[in-house]
This record gives C-alpha cells, sequence and structure tokens, in this order.
DNA sequence: GAATTGAATCGAAGCGCTTCGAACGTGGTT
DNA sequence: AACCACGTTCGAAGCGCTTCGATTCAATTC
C-alpha cells in the first residue's frame, strides 16, 4: 500500500505538505502542489479513507435511510437512490445504505461507530421513533416525504398542495367546470399522512379558486370499491367531465371502471393521475410526476449544506410538473 | 465520545483487554469480560469504524454494485439489495453502494481507499471491464446474473436452463403436447447473454426429452412485433395450446395479443411466464420467480465465506421455483 | 543593514484501535 | 522449595492520516 509517507519522500516534501495539497486547507505554491500531484499520480497513491475518518473526523460517508417493506413503490425508491448517489459522488462522497427496519438503532449505530457524516432519511412518518434521534444525534440529516415533522430539522418533497392545484388550472384551462377528485384510501386521511392530505387541499382550494363544481372521494384498494367509488363520482357529480386521481394503487382500475360505465377517457371524462411518472406513462394518461431524481439531488445538496455549517430552510418543497399526454 | 480507554479505566482493564472481549481474539476469562461488558452497556461505548479499519485492516463493510441505468426491472434490484442489506447485518457488515455507472474506477476507488473488504456486483456482462480489474483488486467478490464470466470469481444466478426445463415439465404434466416459447428480442440471444441462451437451452432439451411439439421466437418490444410473434407462432404451431413466455417487457401485449386473436388465457392458451413476481401475479400468470431475496442472500453468505478465507464453489445456481396460477 | 513581516514548509503529536511480545500469577510437578 | 507451564492480562508500538505550532527564507520596511 502507498501511504502518504512514500508520497512525501518521493516529491521530497514533508507528508504535512502532501496533505495540504490534497485537502487545500492551507495555501501551497504551485511548484510544489504540482511536483507533489505528480508523485501521486505515478504512485498511484489514495488516501486511506480509515485513516482520514480517524484523524480527520470526517467519514465523506452519507446514510442513506430507504425504506424496503412491501406497500413503497420500487421503483421511484430505486430511482431516488441512484440519483443520490449520483449526486453524492459529485460531492466526493460515498453512500451508505442502511434500510428502514434497523430503525432506531441503526441510526445510533452508524452515527455512534463514526461510520457517516450525515444522514438522508426517507418516509418518515409523523410519530417516528428516528425523529427524536436524529435530533439527539445532532448529525446533519435530511428528511424526505413528510415535512410535517420539520421542527429543527431539514426536509424535502414534492409540493403537493401545489400538484393538486396544477391538476385543477390545467383541466380548467381545457375547458372542464366540474372536476372529481380520487384519493387515497379514507385510513390515509384519518392518519393525517402529511401528503394526501395536502394534496387535496391544493386540489379543493384551486376548485374553489376557479369556481368549479367538484367532488372528493377516497377509494380503497380492490376493485368492487373502486367500481363503487366511481358510480358515485359520476352519480352525484352528473356533469363531471375530468377526473384527477391521486392514488397510484388503483389507477389502472379507475380507468378500466369508467370505460366499463360507457365513458371513453379522455374524451368523456379527462383523467390526470397524481403518480410515479411511468405509470402514467403506460396508462397514456396526463400526470403531475413525483421527480424522484430532482428529489435525490436536492437531499444531498441540503445534507452538504449543512455538512458544510450552513443553516438550508427547514422545508423545501419541489415545484410539481405537469405532462400533458393528451391525444 | 466514549473510547475504549475510557472503557478500560471504568473496568479497571488495559485497552487492550477490552478489545480482546470485542472481538474474541484471546481467551478472556468470564468474570473480567463480564466486567467489561458492564462497563461498555453503562458507557454506551461504541467503537469507531476509521480507527477499528485502521488497525485491523478491515471495515467491516461491503460494496453493493447496482446497475441503475434504465431497462432493468427496478423492484428486482430493489428486493435483492434490501436482503443483502438484511443478510449483511445479519454478519455485522454494512452495505456501501456502488453504482454501476462508475464503472471500473469505481471499484478501485473504494477498494484502494480502503473503504470496503468485499463486493457485491450485479448485472456483470460477458466481456465486462470490471472483471479483469476485479481479479487484479484481488478482493473478495461476488458476482450475480452472469455466471459465465466466472473463472477464479464466484458467481450467483437463478438456474435459467432448470427453469426453462421446469416450464415445460409444469406444462406437459397438464397434458399439453404442443408448447409455444417466446424470448427475449433476437440481439440478446446474438451478444450470448448467459441467460437468455440457457433458458432456451433448458427448454429445448426438455420438450425433446418429453416429446413436445415446440417452437421458440425471439420478440421485439412493441406492438407490432408482438402481434406478428404471436401471429407466427399460433400459425406454424397450429395446435399449440401452451406458451412459456422468457420477455417480461412484452408479456402484457403477449396475452393481450393472443386474446385479440380469439384465443382465451389459459383456457386455449395456457401461459407461463419466467418473470418478477410481481408482475405474473398482476396478469395472473403461472410464473417461474426471479427469488431476488434468495440471491440477495446467498450472494452475501458466499462473500462472508470468501472474508473467512474459505472457498467456495465458483457456480452457485438457485432452484427455480414455480408458482402456478391457473384458475 | 538590521528588523519585520508573511507565505511556504516542516515536525511532532495524536486520533482510537489492534496486535504482539512480555509479564504476571496460579497450580501442578519434580 | 524451586521450577515449569499455562491461562490471563498488560504495555507499547504502530496503522495512515490531519493539524497545529514552530521554523525557514525571501521580500519588505525603516
Amino acid at each position: 500500500m502507498v501511504t502518504i509517507v512514500d508520497v512525501a519522500r518521493h516529491a521530497g516534501v514533508a507528508p504535512s505538505t502532501v496533505s495540504y495539497v490534497l485537502t487545500g486547507k492551507r495555501p501551497v505554491s504551485a511548484e510544489t502542489r504540482m511536483r507533489v500531484g505528480e508523485s501521486i499520480r505515478l504512485l498511484g497513491y489514495q488516501p486511506h479513507a480509515g485513516a482520514r475518518a480517524l484523524a480527520g473526523s470526517r467519514t465523506n460517508v452519507l446514510a442513506l435511510v430507504l425504506p424496503l417493506r412491501e406497500g413503497v413503490h420500487l421503483p421511484v425508491v430505486m430511482r431516488f437512490a441512484s440519483s443520490v448517489v449520483t449526486t453524492a459522488r459529485e460531492h466526493d462522497m460515498d453512500v451508505l445504505l442502511v434500510t428502514a427496519d434497523e430503525g432506531a438503532a441503526g441510526l445510533r449505530r452508524v452515527a455512534g461507530t463514526a461510520r457517516v457524516d450525515g444522514f438522508l432519511v426517507m418516509d418518515v412518518e409523523l410519530d417516528d421513533e428516528r425523529v427524536p434521534v436524529l435530533r439527539e444525534l445532532g448529525r446533519p440529516a435530511v428528511l424526505l416525504g413528510h415535512p410535517a415533522v420539520a421542527n429543527g430539522l431539514t426536509c424535502v418533497d414534492l409540493d403537493f398542495e401545489a400538484a393538486g392545484a396544477r391538476c385543477v388550472d390545467h383541466l380548467v384551462e381545457l375547458g372542464h367546470r366540474t372536476i372529481g377528485f380520487l384519493g387515497a384510501p379514507g385510513a390515509v386521511y384519518a392518519r393525517n399522512t402529511g401528503f394526501a392530505r395536502r394534496t387535496l387541499a391544493g386540489f379543493s382550494a384551486a376548485a374553489m379558486r376557479r369556481g368549479v363544481a367538484s367532488t372528493a372521494l377516497p377509494a380503497e384498494r380492490h376493485r368492487d370499491a373502486v367500481r363503487a367509488v366511481v358510480g358515485t363520482l359520476l352519480r352525484e357529480l352528473a356533469r363531471m367531465t375530468a377526473l384527477v386521481v391521486h392514488n397510484e394503487a388503483v389507477l389502472g382500475l379507475v380507468v378500466e371502471c369508467l370505460r366499463a360505465e360507457g365513458r371513453r377517457v379522455p374524451e368523456d371524462v379527462a383523467v390526470v393521475a397524481i403518480c410515479p411518472d411511468e405509470l402514467a406513462e403506460q396508462l397514456r394518461l396526463t400526470s403531475v410526476r413525483l421527480p424522484a431524481d430532482v428529489l435525490g439531488r436536492r437531499a444531498v445538496e441540503l445534507l452538504m449544506a449543512k455538512l458544510g455549517g450552513q443553516h438550508p430552510p427547514a422545508l423545501t418543497l419541489l415545484p410539481p410538473k405537469l405532462f400533458s399526454r393528451t391525444g
């Protein structure tokens, strides 16, 4: 193994000088810098991460805590992870993968053993046991997906309120005057899950503002329930010409049921979905996408800012993007 | 921060003794072991990973190299990653996530900086630039998905040959005497991609052995191509009552096209898919699943064996499992 | 020409751990 | 009673790096 001492000897300088060349924490004359750089290249020197961590108390690794249980939309998680790793590498960071089922203990472990400099935590719940632990650990952390927990921590999420509103605006601009909303299962709203409520709030406010007639209903996850809800919607909102769906699990079923009721999609009922892009693509629906890649990038950037001693805003909401797939 | 010296002082022993308690590399009397253990608990001691790596030249981290490009089936990758992390944790290991787009340089980097003890590399191609690098680095590595590259390295994969055969056996037992095979795009076979050929080989051999009529055709990824292939198959293999599909991208289309041709599925044509379980589930098809979780677990176990100085077999093939969803 | 500055570099200490040889008791042996 | 052997424990060295105070030397100032 090539060490910093080897490089120093080869370049005819002290080890500390090599270190300063590498870290840039003290000025080094252009000439020595070049000479040292040359020696590094020649010898193929790569600093020992453990030694660095020990001496410098910085690991250049960040923990990515992912929910890998069933029920989450895996492709989205994956895409997010991917953009996190890519962005982290741009900042010369590596990523340690931690699963959510290790819970708070996992956070304690990787922080306590000085394995990571900071945390990226996805899918944090409202009264999540990890939130207090994260505070206690005092390491920079960025939470994703549930900004409701903020309070001292930094959060990023899609702006669901704007997403709900965006759907209405889009539909109104297309001339629709009566719009339905089909959401998550009732239990989700009861649980006060941030994103579901906020979407609905955005939708309702926009409908009000635009003066369009609207009705919102929750939908359970199985065929009969969906059929019933779609039926109710068509009955109650007789002149409904557009439907916003915020429930990726039943999106396909909704379209099916509409067609079964004799409504053409999108000619009779325009459907706009708030869901992962690929799903909408597959069903050829206009959609507001969840930008997993942007989310990941932004999350890392916020974390790096915190690691750099800055104090980014407690909550960052990413503007939704609507993709029109009409016609 | 609590160090090993603090623990030693608190327990009234030398730091080295604490280390031996922790690692078990030298015998320690039951009494001291208890006393030290108690101090560790009381003080909440957690060893510094960097210091450990530096002194012990072992990081307890393994690199997981994932293909995060488009085109791979994300949920499978995710599930695999999940089981890798879980199993790694059982061996007191952490997992560093590396994306395939870092290529060979990424492997060089994490090995050279002593960040990881070994590699888990998914989706290795036949003439992959990473294979020679992996050899050169000399760290334990386990490759997934393309055992063809073996040669000194350790590989794990699903036994695709057995999978192809299993489908035939299953269908023959149900009474089918004429079976079609619909595979990946032609280019995949031309590229000599391990898994595609092996499945086909297994299928063909089993068909021969069982004495059933069969025809195999490749299928490109778009609707018209699928329609054409299905048409050809129905014409050429007039009495075909069963179809094995090894092409997850067009599976849904195949079923659609069969129905469009007036064949009921599965009454007229029984379809068996070799694909991720969830996809088959969704389409309600009998399938041979790719056991991502078993694969991940086994891969980690093989890697741990290598880290322990053992020499596991160069190739481990996992037996396929067929899930019948008929009726 | 002596004194003062400041940029560039050096040297040594120390981060927290593992590991190896040495030291220490204890019990059994001659 | 002196000795040996063995199971335990200690102490110190060293892993490769960062960092801080000290040092050097040339450029500036009076």
